[in-house]
DNA sequence: TCTGGGGTCCTCATCCTT
DNA sequence: TCTGAAGGATGAGGACCC
């Protein structure tokens, strides 16, 4: 849809919903001791990093995908913890459906985030003010969480006043007032601007919304290419129509790890190559899904990251298959380049439904699909560690 | 000094087919 | 048969998000 298109239609009313460090917040509950006091999650690893900080700690400077030693030199009176990721999920799922209770349109957008269209919905909740305020007050009655609602015309607008309504408040920005709220804005604040975007405008002397909305569109373009350029500024006027949509089913797969120092051993490699293969695998034929394509992605030493990709033959879900080609990717990568590897990954992706698994060309995809997919059925029952293949 | 894991989307280069 | 253009498929890499 155009602006001239929206014209005359009713100002949507868009509601972007954020737990305030959510992690930290269900591992309170869980544990009162916790509550007051600066705590860190994340990896404890030596190469973990920061996935959340309590406000308490973020005084002291720590923030989220810092580096966890960082944070501890920051910090050092934090207390430290890696987190239940499986319960992060349970309770974002008790949060989605609070949200359901105001509006049939949510759309989660990660475990602690999630737009919803409250247009028209004055007549049962009142003023967009007032709706937030139930809002939040039933995600702290039934899951005792604080969350804070920026209120907009568009997803992105809904999203920036989040920023101005942390921690645990509410901040509306209507249709004309968004000009002006967005202009004072850091660039950095506008999503989609991340720290090599922000650095590129920063040499352009572009420091806020307004001063992006003014540049010049040469340098603009030459800075951020041409498509991005244009994009970026109609975002930075507060300008967006995209309309609330559920996610699409994932068009890829992956599982990765970062060793806790640098491996060059290849049978090291590949046993941990298999074990990432069957990852994937347990749940591409959880989605009912095959693939087309796997990949590896590979970081050195020096964090150079390089990724390879290989085609089947036939799109197929078995471990085996996913191994296989894997693996080649890997030998052949190692023989171009033999240095120790920090961090290992493997992906599918061409996902699609299982009819596709009806061209009859291959050597025998279902048998290998089903010996996968017994040792799933094991896996569910006894644990994952219950069962490997023979060479993991 | 240190940079996780799991994703999406975009751009660009190359190869193949028409 | 050769050649070049166009366009799709594929592969690689980078930026970004939570």
């Amino acid at each position: 849809m155009t602006d001239r298109e929206n014209h005359g239609a009713p100002e949507r009313v868009i509601f972007h919903v954020d737990l305030d460090a959510f992690f930290v917040e269900v591992e309170r509950q869980n544990d009162a001791t916790l509550v007051g006091k600066p705590v860190v999650i994340g990896g404890l690893g030596p190469r973990g990093v920061v996935a959340t900080a309590s406000y308490e700690a973020r005084k002291f400077g720590v923030h989220s995908a810092q580096a966890m030693a960082v944070a501890r030199r920051l910090c050092p009176q934090a207390i430290f913890m890696r987190g239940s990721h499986g319960l992060y999920r349970e309770v974002s799922k008790k949060f989605m459906d609070v949200l359901r209770n105001y509006s049939p349109t949510v759309v989660p957008v990660s475990v602690d985030e999630a737009y919803m269209d409250m247009t028209g919905t004055e007549r049962l909740y009142g003023p967009p003010m007032d709706a937030a305020r139930a809002i939040t007050k039933m995600v702290r009655d039934e899951l005792g969480l604080p969350a804070s609602i920026g209120i907009g015309p568009s997803k992105l607008v809904a999203k920036v006043s989040t920023e101005h309504a942390k921690p645990n408040g509410i901040f509306q920005v209507r249709q004309d007032e968004v000009e002006a709220f967005f202009a004072p804005q850091p660039v950095r604040n506008l999503p989609g601007i991340g720290p090599k975007a922000g650095e590129a405008l920063e040499k352009l002397n572009i420091s806020t919304l307004g001063e992006l909305v003014n540049a010049p569109d040469g340098p603009l373009r030459r800075a951020l290419g041409p498509n991005n350029a244009d994009h970026v500024k109609r975002r930075a006027k507060g300008i967006d129509n995209a309309p609330l949509r559920e996610r699409a089913k994932a068009k890829s797969i992956s599982a990765e790890t970062t060793f806790d120092t640098d491996v060059s051993s290849r049978s090291e490699l590949e046993k941990v190559l298999k074990r990432l293969s069957e990852r994937v695998g347990t749940r591409l034929r959880k989605s009912g899904q095959l693939a087309r394509n796997a990949s590896i992605k590979l970081r050195y030493g020096d964090f150079t990251t390089i990724t390879r990709q290989r085609t089947f033959p036939v799109p197929g879900d078995g471990d085996q298959t996913i191994y296989n080609a894997a693996h080649t990717l890997l030998v052949t990568a190692m023989r171009q380049r033999g240095d120790a590897i920090r961090l290992l990954g493997v992906a599918v992706s061409g996902l699609g439904e299982q009819a596709a698994q009806l061209s009859l060309m291959d050597v025998n995809p279902t048998a290998e699909s089903d010996t996968s997919a017994a040792i799933d059925a094991i896996r569910d029952r006894f644990g994952v560690e219950s069962i490997s293949r023979g060479s993991v």
